[in-house]
DNA sequence: CGTAACCTGTTTACGTATTCACAGGACTCT
DNA sequence: AGAGTCCTGTGAATACGTAAACAGGTTACG
């Protein structure tokens, strides 16, 4: 048992890889659930437009998901990245801020499908605090301590102002909160036991941007040829 | 004129270097905003965690922004950032999918002022098609390829379900659309002028998880030491 | 039984991104 | 005017991530 896995919990991982196992976990999840048994490097990884070889040497970090000659059993790498990322067990989770975008993760089913179920919404608004989103109710940002406290809380997700995130991070952290998914476009002061990742939707859209004024230009430059079938910016 | 100013339409950046220009823009638009009118790279790169070396290296893709010896000036910068990433002016945007997360975004101020104003929503369920959002009806998704044409949109963002992600896809290219935002958690097919950006929030909260369990391990594991103020993922 | 087609684990080579180091210009203060 | 300090532009060096190559092992099939 030793012999072929060397150790699920490595963490001297590359972000890049980090970054993709939650992809390959995805995917690999979809396949199990229509019922595929088996899935070799080439299968996987041409479906998430990444090399096999790539997958194989991400693999690789964690020793060996089967035997040269075998390919993967579906079933057995999803739990092993499963306990990979921490999700093997359901990750207890907090939004703080129930406006629009707040909402809408609330009442994302995603997020308690992948193993981080919202177990508490916080807002300020006293208007908001009848609100029931999916069985949870909005709760009074004072009553944050405690209820995390209680329920556990893992993860914060951060939907509120700028102005107000680092007082809310802060409070989080002080119950016991060990990762944040930022929203706000703020940087986040945190001790060194907290991990923070921000998720920036104006960033994503000027990056793409500039692909597109760039597509625009090199085809009325060029004389435009249309290319080939592909994506991805 | 010539002289300074190398070529604010060079394409052949690395892709690491575009991430990086919207937070630049953005941190620059809040110091023009608070009155701020010179910014050194050591200064803007620190607030934003990350090396004054990498942010001159970036801001020499294109060509110089100041002279040796001189400060960067807030505002030449914006105007230049803004040129290269495509919003010196509007670039007219769709959402397709007006549930929870497409209304959300419709309700974002932050996608308007940094240059992508919301100038039509689209969705299937009749239901919605009464509902306004910040001044735009939520049309029907037939009439999508006529007001796609008739409002010049540029960006499209996808917030429909994954199994109808590809067929929105094909008719907003169709309909002149160049760029795609997408929020379904699946691969896109499009041809090769047009640019697609997937925002995948499982991903996000995924890596996010596993760092979290890393640090656990790692204060389990060693003698628990907070370490200095620092955070990231 | 042998061969051909696949497959993984692992190493090596390659390309890209980050960081460092430095050459000069500008401004301030004495 | 001169010294010191801060600044940018630029190229070299280092670290990192990606892609390719290869060394076995497994199965299917004739």
């Amino acid at each position: 048992m030793a012999s072929s896995e060397r150790n699920l919990q490595t963490c001297e991982v590359p972000d890049a890889t980090v970054q993709r196992l939650p992809l390959y976990l995805e995917k690999l999840k979809l396949l199990q659930a229509i019922g595929v048994e088996d899935v070799s490097s080439r299968q996987l990884a041409e479906s998430l437009d990444i090399k096999a070889s790539q997958l194989r040497h991400d693999f690789h970090y964690f020793g060996g998901f089967s035997r040269p000659g075998r390919p993967y059993r579906v079933e057995k790498l999803v739990t092993a990245l499963e306990q990979i990322i921490g999700v093997d067990r359901p990750v207890p989770t907090a939004i703080v801020g129930a406006g629009h975008l707040g909402q809408a993760l609330a009442n994302y089913p995603g997020l308690q499908l992948q193993g981080f179920p919202i177990r508490a919404i916080f807002d300020v608004n006293p208007k908001l605090l009848g609100l029931e989103i999916r069985g949870q109710p909005v709760r009074d940002l004072d009553d944050l301590e405690p209820v995390c406290r209680r329920e556990g809380i893992k993860i914060g997700v951060i939907t509120v102002p700028a102005s107000s995130a680092q007082e809310v991070v802060n409070r989080l952290v002080a119950a016991g909160v060990t990762g944040l998914l930022n929203f706000a476009p703020t940087e986040l002061k945190v001790p060194g036991h907290v991990s923070v990742r921000h998720e920036r939707l104006t960033v994503g859209i000027m990056a793409l941007s500039f692909k597109v004024k760039c597509g625009a230009l090199a085809r009325s430059a060029a004389g435009n040829e249309p290319g080939p079938l592909a994506g991805s910016a």
